[in-house]
DNA sequence: ACGACTTCTGTGCACGCGCACGCAACCCGA
DNA sequence: TCGGGTTGCGTGCGCGTGCACAGAAGTCGT
């Protein structure tokens, strides 16, 4: 029961939008996470290496996937060393360069990916549908885009 | 050197959204946070803290802070621990419920906090301004507003 | 007035994560 | 061929954070 309900002080637009973009990250990722550890025992760390795995038809070097993801190479190594216990991903050696790593998806590692990620698609339908409209979803692409470059 | 550049498999529009979404706001937050950090060895948790006390003109009790920021209730412990050793929040028991606790941004906590947010200020427009124009920030907005319910 | 249930706060614990570093392998100029 | 610089990968370490819990204090029914 809290007594005193504190606003945020007068804020201009773009502050508005800064502190709601983290919000709303954080707020997502932390609904995407809880159902992917309730339905699969998945953390969305992991889930995210197997996302940028999974469009791949030939295998990719570990230093890609830091690159690409949120997080970094170190937490690669040890998200790789996990779905590689569980048989999700192979790691193999790469041709020409004994020193990088090749990574692919398993064939159960793939299947794995399926359900999780249709999971991951209710839960966030959950969220997403019953409240933004194709022009939200749009908005947020170019927004996105924008900002990457 | 990375040779091969992964990119992410056929995903819908509302897959992007996702995943965009979470993106912006982790990177924002780091950006951000290394801002505050170099500029006044101030992490980002600390500062949401100071922000929410700075619209109240009456002190607010700790489960307020819990409840609204993106802190667990326990962190928030230590984020007022921490802004309380330097002089910036103040604690005061709350005066009709010994359990509670009421904090407040003290006359430093209040220039502190002026400084770190014109750094902030500064730190976004780096990334939002020249990017972003006002049709952007307004969808932002709407779309935290949408989300947020 | 007293006991059981809720509410508010702060702490032990474990986990995820990034940074700094070490090591192996490639590259390139002498 | 060989030595210095660079690149790629994995590991020790420390920090921030959330969960589960304990303790104090308020509330309400009897």
């Amino acid at each position: 029961m809290t007594r005193a309900e504190p606003t945020m002080g007068e804020l201009s637009a773009r502050d508005h939008a800064f502190y709601g973009l983290i919000w709303a990250g954080t707020t997502l990722a932390a609904h995407v996470d809880r159902a992917l550890m309730r339905a699969h025992e998945l953390p969305l760390s992991w889930f995210e290496v197997m996302l940028w795995l999974n469009g791949q038809t030939e295998p990719v070097p570990a230093s890609a996937l830091g690159a690409k993801t949120l997080l970094s190479r170190p937490q690669v190594s040890r998200v790789v060393d996990a779905l590689q216990a569980r048989g999700l991903v192979a790691r193999t050696p790469a041709p020409h360069d004994a020193r990088s790593v090749e990574i692919a998806l398993t064939p159960e590692g793939l299947a794995a990916f399926a359900e999780a990620n249709a999971t991951r698609r209710a839960a966030l339908a959950d969220v997403f549908d019953q409240r933004l409209d194709d022009a939200d979803i749009d908005a947020l692409e170019t927004v996105w885009a924008k900002l990457k470059a």
